[in-house]
DNA sequence: CGCCCTTTTGACACGGGTCAACGAGCGTGG
DNA sequence: CCACGCTCGTTGACCCGTGTCAAAAGGGCG
C-alpha cells in the first residue's frame, strides 16, 4: 500500500474556528485587500481544515466546496489525459487562493503535497461577500492575473526549455516561493537551504519530464557545483543568480 | 524585406468613431455585460484601430496603450528567451480583450496575425469607469479565468501530448473559434471549412515544436484522412469528432 | 535485520530536431 | 506573358536528447 493511499484512508481533516490578528498570512491573501470590519465578516464565515498530504482536495469536473486560503502546506493542481498521462498545472503555496469563484467546477485535481491548513469559506457565503466587498473582487482578478502570468511563464518553460533548464527553473521557483513563506534558511547573500516539498516524480510531472530525466539533471546540478543535495529533499542553492542562469541557457 | 517588415513599416493604424448597435461582438465581448447606459459610457471613450497583419501591438515589458476588444482578426501573444527561442502563450479571436487592467507593462509581446480591427480604450478612462461598473470587473475576471483555464489546458499539451496530437489540437481549437466568429463554413452535422489564420511557423512556435514536424504531422492527417488541404491555408475538417479523438491518442 | 518504496544509474530505443535540397505560390520586371 | 527571385512549405537523411526498461542503491519503518 502507498504513502498517498494509506494517508488518504486516515482521517481526513481537522476543523477549528479563526483568529486573523496573528495569521501568518494576514497580509499577503486576500485579507490584505480589506478593512478591519470587512475582516470580521470574513472572518465570521471561516474555519480551518487541515488535510494530510496526498489528498485529493479538488476532483477534476467535480463540484466541492473546498474553497479558501492556503495557510501552509503546498497543493498541487493536476491535469490528466484519458490514458493517465499527468501534468501538473500549478502550485499553491501559503496565501495563495484554491478554488474559482464563478466557477461551478473544478478544470483540474487539487492534491495535497504536504500537510496543509487551509482558511476555508463556504462557497456560497464568500460569493455574497464578494458583492458587498468590491475590493475583494479586485484582489481576485489581481490574483488570477497573477496566476496567468504564471501559467505563461510556465508554457515557455514547457515549450522551449531543455531538461536541464527546466529542472534549474524549478528549483528556482521552489526556493523562492519557500524563502517568502519562511520555509528556507539563507546563507549568505545569495544561498538559500530549504527541503524540496515535491517527490522526483512530481518534479517530472511539473516539468513534462521523467523521473529518470530529473534525476539525471539533479546529479548533473550537482556534480557542477549549482546545488547541493542532503539527504533526498534536503537542498542548498549556493547561488541563486548562478541558478537563474542555469534556467534559462542550460549552463 | 519580409513580409512582416514591409507591413510593419507602412502606416500603421486607422482610426474612427463607435457605433455599438450592430457590433459583431456587442453581445459576446465586456460589452455584454454591460447596461443600456454603461455602454454609452464606454461608447463615448471608445475608438476603432486597424493594424495590419504582422504588426507588433504590445512589446514584452513595455508600457503602452493598445487596450481593447478585437472586433475582427487574431493576436498572437507570445514570451521569447535571451537566445531567441520563442513560444506563443495565447491567441486572441474576435470578442476578446487584449491588454490587462491593473498592469503596467505586458509580459508578452502582442502581434497581429491578421489584420485586426481593435476597439481601443484609453486604459486610465478605462480604470476609471471600471470603479463606477462593478459588472465590468466581474466581466474582467470571468474572461481571465477563462485565460487560465486554456493556459493550463494549453500545459496539459505542452507537457504530454505528442506532435500529432498536438497538430491535431490546434486544429480543433482553431476550428472552433474560426465557426465561433462565423469565419468557418459547416459542411454536413460534423464538418467546417476554413482559412488557417497561422502560417507553419506560427503553429510550430504554439506547439512547441519545429516548423517541419508540423509540417509532416499535417501531411500524415492529410494521407489519414482526418483532413483535406486547399493551398497552404484552405482546410477542411470533415470529421470534428474525429479530430478531437486525434487530439487526445495521435490515431 | 529485512521489506518496501523511492531514487539513482546504466544501456538502449525512438520521436522529434537539425540540416539540406526541392517544390509551390506569387509579385516584379523584362 | 514569361522568367526570375523570394518566401514559405514539404520532404528526406541523419542525429541527439529524452523516454523506456531494467537493475542496483539508499532510506525509513516494522
Amino acid at each position: 500500500m502507498s504513502i498517498m493511499s494509506r494517508v488518504q484512508s486516515a482521517t481526513s481533516q481537522g476543523s477549528s474556528s479563526i483568529s486573523c490578528e496573528n495569521c501568518s498570512v494576514r497580509h499577503k491573501a486576500v485579507c490584505a485587500a480589506m478593512s478591519r470590519d470587512e475582516i470580521e465578516r470574513l472572518n465570521s464565515i471561516a474555519h480551518f481544515k487541515t488535510f494530510p498530504p496526498g489528498q485529493l482536495v479538488l476532483s477534476d469536473s467535480e463540484a466541492t466546496d473546498s474553497f479558501g486560503t492556503i495557510v501552509s502546506g503546498v497543493i498541487k493542481l493536476s491535469k490528466s489525459l484519458a490514458d493517465g498521462r499527468r501534468q501538473i498545472v500549478g502550485l499553491l503555496f501559503p496565501s495563495d487562493f484554491l478554488g474559482r469563484p464563478m466557477r461551478r467546477t473544478s478544470p483540474y485535481d487539487a492534491i495535497t503535497v504536504t500537510e496543509v491548513k487551509l482558511c476555508a469559506f463556504p462557497r456560497s457565503r464568500f460569493e455574497a461577500l464578494i458583492k458587498d466587498v468590491p475590493a475583494l473582487e479586485h484582489h481576485m482578478l489581481s490574483h488570477a492575473l497573477d496566476e496567468l502570468d504564471a501559467a505563461q511563464e510556465w508554457l515557455l518553460l514547457l515549450g522551449r526549455k531543455t531538461a536541464a533548464e527546466k529542472v534549474a527553473s524549478l528549483l528556482l521557483l521552489m526556493a523562492r516561493r519557500m524563502a517568502v513563506v519562511g520555509c528556507a534558511n539563507h546563507n549568505g547573500i545569495q544561498g538559500v537551504t530549504f527541503d524540496l516539498p515535491l517527490s522526483r516524480g512530481e518534479m517530472a510531472e511539473f516539468l513534462g519530464l521523467t523521473i529518470e530525466t530529473v534525476s539525471r539533471q539533479l546529479t548533473k546540478l550537482k556534480v557542477a557545483g549549482a546545488i547541493e543535495l542532503h539527504g533526498v529533499r534536503g537542498i542548498t542553492v549556493p547561488d541563486l543568480a548562478r541558478l537563474d542562469c542555469a534556467s534559462e541557457q542550460g549552463d
